[in-house]
DNA sequence: ACATTAAATTCGA
DNA sequence: TCGAATTTAATGT
Protein backbone atom coordinates (compact mmCIF):
# COMPACT_ATOMS: atom_id res chain seq x y z
CA UNK A 1 0.00 0.00 0.00
CA UNK A 2 1.57 3.34 -1.15
CA UNK A 3 0.53 6.43 0.80
CA UNK A 4 -1.74 8.76 -1.32
CA UNK A 5 1.11 11.79 -1.02
CA UNK A 6 3.82 9.85 -2.21
CA UNK A 7 1.83 8.49 -5.25
CA UNK A 8 0.70 11.86 -6.14
CA UNK A 9 4.49 12.63 -5.87
CA UNK A 10 5.66 10.34 -8.23
CA UNK A 11 2.83 9.11 -10.44
CA UNK A 12 1.48 12.62 -11.93
CA UNK A 13 -1.24 11.10 -14.08
CA UNK A 14 -2.65 9.37 -10.89
CA UNK A 15 -3.52 12.88 -9.53
CA UNK A 16 -6.24 12.83 -12.21
CA UNK A 17 -7.72 9.58 -11.47
CA UNK A 18 -11.32 8.96 -10.27
CA UNK A 19 -10.76 8.19 -6.37
CA UNK A 20 -11.72 4.19 -6.99
CA UNK A 21 -8.93 4.18 -9.51
CA UNK A 22 -6.62 6.39 -7.50
CA UNK A 23 -7.15 3.50 -4.32
CA UNK A 24 -6.81 0.44 -6.99
CA UNK A 25 -3.17 1.72 -7.73
CA UNK A 26 -2.15 2.69 -4.58
CA UNK A 27 -2.88 -0.97 -3.48
CA UNK A 28 -1.11 -2.57 -6.34
CA UNK A 29 1.54 -0.35 -6.98
CA UNK A 30 5.22 -1.57 -5.79
CA UNK A 31 8.53 -0.12 -5.57
CA UNK A 32 11.85 -1.63 -6.47
CA UNK A 33 15.71 -0.62 -6.60
CA UNK A 34 18.32 -1.26 -8.66
CA UNK A 35 22.06 -0.51 -8.36
CA UNK A 36 23.53 1.29 -11.53
CA UNK A 37 24.18 -0.70 -14.59
CA UNK A 38 21.77 -3.23 -14.13
CA UNK A 39 20.07 -4.11 -17.29
CA UNK A 40 16.35 -3.32 -15.62
CA UNK A 41 15.03 -5.32 -19.19
CA UNK A 42 16.39 -7.43 -22.04
CA UNK A 43 15.59 -7.44 -25.41
CA UNK A 44 13.33 -9.99 -26.14
CA UNK A 45 12.33 -10.90 -22.34
CA UNK A 46 8.77 -10.12 -20.93
CA UNK A 47 8.52 -7.71 -18.08
CA UNK A 48 5.01 -7.16 -17.33
CA UNK A 49 5.01 -3.61 -16.08
CA UNK A 50 4.71 -0.14 -16.44
CA UNK A 51 6.86 1.55 -15.16
CA UNK A 52 7.61 5.13 -13.55
CA UNK A 53 11.35 6.57 -12.76
CA UNK A 54 10.98 7.61 -9.04
CA UNK A 55 14.49 8.49 -8.66
CA UNK A 56 17.43 7.82 -11.25
CA UNK A 57 18.53 7.80 -14.71
CA UNK A 58 17.60 5.25 -17.34
CA UNK A 59 18.41 4.59 -21.08
CA UNK A 60 16.46 2.39 -23.78
CA UNK A 61 18.43 1.83 -26.39
CA UNK A 62 18.28 -0.95 -28.83
CA UNK A 63 21.42 -2.84 -31.20
CA UNK A 64 21.61 -1.68 -34.71
CA UNK A 65 21.75 -4.30 -37.25
CA UNK A 66 25.29 -3.22 -37.72
CA UNK A 67 25.91 -4.20 -33.53
CA UNK A 68 26.03 -0.55 -32.72
CA UNK A 69 24.11 0.41 -29.56
CA UNK A 70 21.16 2.99 -30.05
CA UNK A 71 19.90 5.17 -27.46
CA UNK A 72 15.84 5.34 -28.01
CA UNK A 73 16.09 7.72 -25.52
CA UNK A 74 16.89 8.57 -21.69
CA UNK A 75 14.68 8.64 -18.97
CA UNK A 76 15.03 10.41 -15.99
CA UNK A 77 13.22 10.71 -12.58
CA UNK A 78 9.28 11.73 -13.07
CA UNK A 79 8.66 9.51 -16.39
CA UNK A 80 6.55 6.85 -17.43
CA UNK A 81 7.64 3.96 -20.15
CA UNK A 82 6.90 0.76 -21.40
CA UNK A 83 2.73 0.96 -22.22
CA UNK A 84 3.36 0.03 -26.06
CA UNK A 85 4.58 -3.73 -25.03
CA UNK A 86 1.90 -3.67 -22.31
CA UNK A 87 -0.58 -3.28 -24.51
CA UNK A 88 0.89 -5.12 -27.30
CA UNK A 89 1.47 -8.13 -24.82
CA UNK A 90 4.42 -8.52 -26.41
CA UNK A 91 8.29 -8.86 -25.52
CA UNK A 92 10.25 -5.67 -25.03
CA UNK A 93 12.12 -4.21 -28.33
CA UNK A 94 14.79 -2.70 -26.30
CA UNK A 95 16.94 -2.71 -23.43
CA UNK A 96 16.45 -0.81 -20.37
CA UNK A 97 19.75 -0.28 -18.27
CA UNK A 98 19.84 1.80 -15.40
CA UNK A 99 22.71 4.55 -15.57
CA UNK A 100 22.89 5.35 -12.13
CA UNK A 101 21.23 3.78 -9.10
CA UNK A 102 17.31 4.05 -10.05
CA UNK A 103 14.20 3.65 -8.35
CA UNK A 104 11.33 2.46 -9.94
CA UNK A 105 7.74 2.72 -9.13
CA UNK A 106 5.82 -0.78 -11.27
CA UNK A 107 2.31 -0.95 -12.19
CA UNK A 108 1.80 -4.90 -12.45
CA UNK A 109 0.10 -5.66 -16.27
CA UNK A 110 -3.35 -6.67 -15.31
CA UNK A 111 -3.67 -3.36 -13.24
CA UNK A 112 -2.83 -1.36 -16.13
CA UNK A 113 -5.13 -3.04 -18.30
CA UNK A 114 -8.24 -2.46 -15.67
CA UNK A 115 -7.52 1.09 -15.74
CA UNK A 116 -7.04 0.94 -19.14
CA UNK A 117 -10.92 -0.04 -19.61
CA UNK A 118 -12.18 1.24 -16.04
CA UNK A 119 -11.01 4.62 -15.50
CA UNK A 120 -11.77 7.92 -18.14
CA UNK A 121 -9.34 9.96 -17.33
CA UNK A 122 -6.46 7.24 -17.93
CA UNK A 123 -6.50 6.57 -21.44
CA UNK A 124 -6.90 10.06 -22.36
CA UNK A 125 -4.00 10.72 -20.26
CA UNK A 126 -2.01 7.66 -22.53
CA UNK A 127 -2.97 9.18 -25.63
CA UNK A 128 -0.95 12.03 -24.42
CA UNK A 129 2.17 10.87 -23.07
CA UNK A 130 2.23 7.83 -26.30
CA UNK A 131 2.00 11.39 -28.73
CA UNK A 132 4.14 12.75 -26.94
CA UNK A 133 6.64 9.77 -27.05
CA UNK A 134 6.62 9.85 -30.69
CA UNK A 135 7.83 12.92 -31.57
CA UNK A 136 10.26 11.65 -29.23
CA UNK A 137 11.55 9.01 -31.07
CA UNK A 138 11.73 10.66 -34.30
CA UNK A 139 13.56 13.35 -32.62
CA UNK A 140 16.15 11.07 -30.92
CA UNK A 141 16.84 9.15 -34.78
CA UNK A 142 17.81 12.97 -35.93
CA UNK A 143 20.41 12.76 -32.62
CA UNK A 144 21.72 10.19 -34.45
CA UNK A 145 22.24 11.57 -38.02
CA UNK A 146 23.13 14.84 -36.71
CA UNK A 147 27.14 15.18 -37.13
CA UNK A 148 27.57 18.26 -35.18
CA UNK A 149 27.81 17.27 -31.47
CA UNK A 150 26.70 20.33 -29.62
CA UNK A 151 23.31 20.12 -31.58
CA UNK A 152 23.19 16.55 -30.48
CA UNK A 153 23.75 17.36 -26.84
CA UNK A 154 21.47 20.41 -26.90
CA UNK A 155 18.70 17.66 -28.62
CA UNK A 156 19.77 14.89 -26.16
CA UNK A 157 19.15 17.52 -22.95
CA UNK A 158 16.07 18.79 -25.02
CA UNK A 159 14.47 15.44 -24.48
CA UNK A 160 14.88 15.10 -21.20
CA UNK A 161 13.20 18.54 -19.97
CA UNK A 162 9.73 18.00 -22.25
CA UNK A 163 7.12 19.42 -20.08
CA UNK A 164 4.39 16.69 -21.33
CA UNK A 165 6.41 13.63 -20.17
CA UNK A 166 7.81 15.62 -17.02
CA UNK A 167 5.08 18.05 -15.78
CA UNK A 168 6.84 18.59 -12.31
CA UNK A 169 10.35 19.11 -13.67
CA UNK A 170 12.10 22.54 -12.75
CA UNK A 171 15.23 24.17 -15.32
CA UNK A 172 17.42 21.61 -13.26
CA UNK A 173 18.42 18.57 -14.54
CA UNK A 174 20.33 16.32 -12.27
CA UNK A 175 22.96 14.43 -14.82
CA UNK A 176 26.28 14.16 -14.92
CA UNK A 177 28.31 15.12 -18.30
CA UNK A 178 29.17 11.98 -18.61
CA UNK A 179 25.51 10.32 -18.49
CA UNK A 180 24.47 13.54 -20.95
CA UNK A 181 27.49 12.04 -23.23
CA UNK A 182 25.74 8.30 -23.37
CA UNK A 183 22.36 9.46 -24.07
CA UNK A 184 23.60 11.73 -26.58
CA UNK A 185 25.79 9.43 -28.36
CA UNK A 186 29.29 11.45 -28.02
CA UNK A 187 32.10 10.85 -25.08
CA UNK A 188 32.42 12.44 -21.75
CA UNK A 189 34.95 15.25 -22.84
CA UNK A 190 32.77 16.15 -26.20
CA UNK A 191 29.42 16.36 -24.01
CA UNK A 192 32.12 18.54 -21.80
CA UNK A 193 32.67 21.48 -24.76
CA UNK A 194 29.16 21.10 -26.14
CA UNK A 195 27.65 22.02 -22.66
CA UNK A 196 30.47 24.75 -22.55
CA UNK A 197 29.45 26.08 -25.39
CA UNK A 198 25.75 26.22 -24.44
CA UNK A 199 26.67 27.76 -21.42
CA UNK A 200 28.75 30.78 -23.46
CA UNK A 201 25.07 30.93 -25.69
CA UNK A 202 23.57 31.43 -22.51
CA UNK A 203 21.38 28.53 -22.87
CA UNK A 204 21.44 26.35 -19.95
CA UNK A 205 24.22 26.73 -16.88
CA UNK A 206 26.79 24.04 -16.08
CA UNK A 207 26.94 22.99 -12.37
CA UNK A 208 28.44 20.22 -10.91
CA UNK A 209 26.62 17.35 -11.27
CA UNK A 210 23.85 18.95 -13.31
CA UNK A 211 22.69 21.69 -15.67
CA UNK A 212 20.00 24.40 -15.28
CA UNK A 213 18.36 25.24 -18.35
CA UNK A 214 18.32 28.96 -19.01
CA UNK A 215 16.22 29.32 -22.39
CA UNK A 216 14.23 26.52 -23.41
CA UNK A 217 13.06 27.54 -26.48
CA UNK A 218 16.55 28.38 -27.73
CA UNK A 219 17.86 24.82 -26.46
CA UNK A 220 14.69 23.19 -28.31
CA UNK A 221 15.61 25.30 -31.66
CA UNK A 222 19.16 24.57 -31.38
CA UNK A 223 19.94 23.17 -34.64
CA UNK A 224 16.60 22.78 -36.18
CA UNK A 225 16.19 20.62 -39.10
CA UNK A 226 18.59 21.53 -41.82
CA UNK A 227 18.14 18.36 -43.68
CA UNK A 228 16.90 15.22 -43.87
C1' DA B 1 44.99 10.57 -20.38
C1' DC B 2 45.98 13.87 -16.78
C1' DA B 3 45.13 17.87 -13.70
C1' DT B 4 41.82 20.33 -11.08
C1' DT B 5 37.93 21.09 -8.27
C1' DA B 6 33.59 19.72 -5.86
C1' DA B 7 31.35 16.75 -2.99
C1' DA B 8 30.88 12.82 0.15
C1' DT B 9 32.77 10.20 3.76
C1' DT B 10 35.57 9.12 7.58
C1' DC B 11 37.48 9.93 11.84
C1' DG B 12 39.13 12.17 16.09
C1' DA B 13 37.98 15.11 19.38
C1' DT C 1 28.17 16.70 16.52
C1' DC C 2 31.73 19.61 14.51
C1' DG C 3 35.26 20.15 11.27
C1' DA C 4 39.62 18.72 9.39
C1' DA C 5 41.56 15.07 6.60
C1' DT C 6 40.95 11.73 3.16
C1' DT C 7 38.70 9.51 -0.69
C1' DT C 8 35.68 9.46 -4.53
C1' DA C 9 33.27 11.66 -8.30
C1' DA C 10 32.80 15.15 -11.82
C1' DT C 11 34.75 18.46 -14.69
C1' DG C 12 38.15 20.95 -17.71
C1' DT C 13 41.74 20.68 -21.07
Amino acid sequence: MIEADRLCRIAHWARSLEPHAFERVQAEMIERRYPAGTTICEFGERFDYWAGVTTGLLTMRALSRTGKEVTLAGIHAGAWFGEGTLLKKIARQYDIVALRPTTLALLDLETFLWLFENSAAFPRYLVVQINERLGQFIAQVEIDRRLDTTSRVARALALLVNPTLYPDAGDYLDITQEELGQLAGVSRPTANQAVKQLQELGVLRAEYGGITIRDLDRLRAFGEDREL
